[in-house]
DNA sequence: GCAGACCAGTCTGTACTACAAACCAGTCTT
DNA sequence: AAGACTGGTTTGTAGTACAGACTGGTCTGC
């Protein structure tokens, strides 16, 4: 019946969704210093995460600089609150 | 520094360790009917939560019958209530 | 001008692990 | 004797998290 969503119950990632859920975006770096993650990994997941259509990636520049923006979409936003309700019933 | 307890976060055995958690034992036919796991994966779950003290496996019978009884022990308690914890700062 | 650090990746290799399915051993039912 | 039930063990596979090496461009210091 209640199926856990393993794209977000992956602790890395329930932990980059958790800091986006909470702003409105952020960047590649406050990510990955907050996660404690590599670069590589941090990448992955996001990709993981995009193509759950959870995340929308804004590739951009900090002038000439590469600057990663994230945040969550609609779906991502759906998907959290639906992850937080079942894993709120099985720790009551 | 919030680390997930792996052995937990499982979904499989965290809906056995929530199981155990709201009844003072269960047998092996209960958990395996509530988890919709198969026999095979159900053992090595148990195996692991063994292995990790969470729980205490007692081999007995039922008339003649083997009859598996599961119960959470203090140090699995005690790691369950740790992990809603970090979950729930999680979810806030 | 060039080494080294910073940004944001991709790629590769490894080690783990969840899961299904097959097999096993004994018991009870028909 | 056949089949279903109890509660497992073993095996094989596919997925995946993770670290680390490599890439390419930019900026900083000497």
């Amino acid at each position: 019946m209640s199926e856990v969503d393993r794209v977000i119950h992956e602790p890395a990632r329930l932990l980059i969704v958790a800091l986006l859920s909470g702003a409105k975006e952020a960047d590649f770096l406050f990510l990955q210093r907050e996660t404690n993650l590599t670069k590589g990994n941090l990448s992955s997941h996001l990709m993981k995460l995009e193509e759950a259509n959870y995340i929308e990636i804004e590739k951009t520049f900090r002038g000439k600089i590469p600057l990663t923006l994230v945040r969550l979409t609609e779906d991502g936003r759906a998907a959290f609150q639906s992850y937080r309700k079942t894993m709120n019933g099985l720790l009551r």
